[in-house]
RNA sequence: GCGGUCGUAGCUCAAUUGGAUAGAGCAACAGGCUACGAACUUGUAGGUUGGGGGUUCGAGUCCCUCCGACCGCGCCA
């Protein structure tokens, strides 16, 4: 395809597939008039079967009383008896086994590498669709640092919110801090008995505390602040205190550690503050509205079980105090209101909470196909084949912190969203701090500080021109076309991404785009004698820095030029 | 006991939501730089998708039933 076909017909691939379902439908109509046929199409497994497939075929077969292998070389002979333009689009169609199987023309491929180096960082987003949606995770209790589940959760999260907003969502990102109720007691009784151990080192621990050190230096700061002013004094009086200054400082360093890790929240929704506001009266109060309530030995239940549980859920208790799940009630509510759209990243030890929460969210007569809950699935710790242990009450755990500190912000992220969310995940601390090649991020980051280099060595006016007005006619190469096509599924996957909420096809992407490009690398020269040839080439590695980068930021991992 | 999630190569995981001969990485073995970064690449080997039954042109995917793993089931949070 010539140069100038290109720019007075830019003919992309999802324009040419619809030419031919037009054109498949066009002739079922005419040989199967009662038919109702839709014509999809599908990336074959296996690159012999070409870059797409359609299995109209087979749903026709019944009517049509052929094989499927019958109607698929009719349809084929059909389409191109009536429309033999098609041949200047495609460089082959072919009925095989039932399926038909399409290639694209190199230069519908070079037209999309075109487009990307065109439309930059802007390739593949899709315009903003008007629709809210109220995204949590990374969610933990006020009581100690930030371990790895939330890192997990906050690896998948983010890269989640990018890829929404990237497909035209408006994205809220919100986190909830539980620090209602017994826990944060706990926590101050914790945190007194280690500022008492500073003058006492005997003062004993209570039973049920927060073990671990991280305490240790919060209270050093108290004591400096106070000295030794609640060493006499009642419980009464220094509860709260001790309570809410642990957990504003445990927070403080949640929120840092979440910065640190690259992850910024539209909202840090307090729990107690809820309850202080008196919010937490609106949830309550709209159930109530709606009937769902009643009122028995003094404490007020939810009919949960006319929305699929299997027990009414009390909210009010007999003395007056609403529960936790109550203030659940309120904040989904809320969440309901400022999103067409709900998604939770849940821990796994709150999969229980699925269907409450889709029940809840019938009652307070919201979609509860609105309403998703992914799990992010456990995470086992490995040193070299030793499992780390991670109890929380023995007070061994291993911080989100210590990890970053040992392998970086960029493999952590990339390797915890390399799994699909909803499958546990076994995490070696010895590989990855080893560096060594399974860690699979540096294969990515490897791929885009190599075309990096070769752009180093590249003349500039060589550059000037692939990247403002290459002629990409010279890209026919199999491991060309193989990369062209990978770059062309960028906006799908990030669309993938977004409607099945599954951030680990990021990864999965950029690892194919990279495996693509080395492919090429090895296979042929770019900086090439032949400078047709050459700028061709450079145009592709642009197009491919350009899409690895890109794809790399969904992850919120750094894509360096050098390493 | 009730309910949820899951079970895929020796290991860690995919599989475009019902498509063709189930794919990658690591580990193993055998190859590839006098040229742009070998942190790369080519090939070989590795499977009854936990077992059995069913639905249909077609099942890792949907239904039933066993086996096994993890987890939830409080007027705790």
């Amino acid at each position: 395809m010539s140069r100038t076909t290109i720019e007075l017909e830019p003919a992309l691939p999802e324009g040419v597939l619809q030419i031919f379902a037009t054109a498949v439908e066009d002739a079922v109509a005419q040989r199967y008039p009662d038919a109702a046929v839709k014509v999809g199409f599908e990336a074959p497994r296996r690159p012999e079967f070409g870059d797409f497939a359609t299995n109209v075929a087979f749903s026709l077969a019944k009517v049509a009383k052929r094989s499927p292998q019958d109607v698929a070389a009719q349809i084929v002979a059909d389409v191109r008896s009536r429309a033999p333009h098609l041949d200047t689009l495609f460089s082959s169609i072919e009925p095989t086994s039932g399926f038909i199987n399409l290639r694209l023309a190199p230069g519908i491929w070079q037209n999309v590498v075109a487009k990307i180096l065109r439309e930059g960082a802007r390739f593949g987003e899709f315009p903003r669709n008007g629709k809210r949606i109220s995204l949590e995770f990374g969610s933990a209790n006020p009581t100690g640092p930030l371990v790895v589940v939330q890192g997990r959760s906050m690896s998948l999260g983010d890269a989640l919110a990018h890829a929404l907003r990237f497909s035209g969502y408006d994205v809220f990102v919100e986190w909830i801090i539980n620090d209602a109720g017994g826990q944060l007691d706990t926590l101050g009784r914790s945190l007194y008995a280690r500022y008492r151990q500073i003058y006492d080192p005997t003062f004993p621990f209570p039973e049920d505390g927060y073990p671990g050190d991280y305490l240790r230096p919060i209270a050093r700061d108290l004591s400096e602040r106070d000295d030794e002013k609640w060493v006499d004094s009642e419980e009464a009086a220094w509860l709260p205190y001790f309570a809410t200054f642990g957990r504003d400082r445990l927070v403080e360093e949640q929120r840092a550690t979440a910065e640190r890790f690259g992850v910024r929240y539209d909202l840090w929704q307090s729990e107690r503050e809820l309850h202080e506001s008196g919010k937490i009266r609106e949830g309550i109060d709209r159930l109530r509205e709606l009937g769902h309530t009643y009122e028995d030995d003094g404490a007020l239940f939810f009919r949960a079980t006319e929305f699929g549980d299997d027990k009414d859920r009390v909210l009010i208790r007999r003395d007056g105090r609403p529960t936790y799940f109550a203030m659940d009630v309120t904040y989904h509510y809320q969440k309901m209101l400022r999103g067409d759209r709900v998604i939770d990243i849940l821990g796994p030890d709150h999969h229980g909470y699925i269907g409450r929460l889709k029940g809840l969210a019938r009652a307070l007569a919201y979609d509860p196909e609105a309403v998703h809950v992914l799990i992010a699935q456990q995470i086992t710790l490995m040193r070299g084949s030793e499992q780390v242990s991670m109890s929380k009450r023995a007070g061994d755990i291993v911080t989100l912190d210590e990890i970053v500190d040992e392998v970086g912000v960029d493999a952590a992220r990339f390797f915890f969203i390399l799994p699909s969310a909803e499958s546990p995940l076994t995490f070696d601390l010895k590989l990855a701090v080893e560096q060594s090649n399974e860690n699979p991020v540096y294969y990515v980051q490897y791929g885009h500080a190599r075309i990096a280099s070769v752009l180093k060595n590249a003349a500039a006016a060589d550059i000037a021109t692939a990247q403002q007005n290459p002629d990409l006619s010279p890209l026919s190469h199999a491991a060309e076309l193989a990369l062209m096509r990978r770059l062309a599924e960028f906006p799908e996957m990030v669309r993938g991404v977004a409607e099945h909420l599954a951030p680990h096809r990021i990864a999965r992407y950029a690892r194919d785009v990279a495996a693509d490009f080395h492919q090429f690398y090895t296979e042929c020269r770019i900086l090439s004698d032949d400078a047709a040839t050459r700028v061709a080439r450079l145009a592709l590695c642009l197009a491919t820095k350009s899409i690895l980068a890109r794809a790399l930021g969904l992850a919120g991992v750094s894509a360096p030029d050098s390493m």
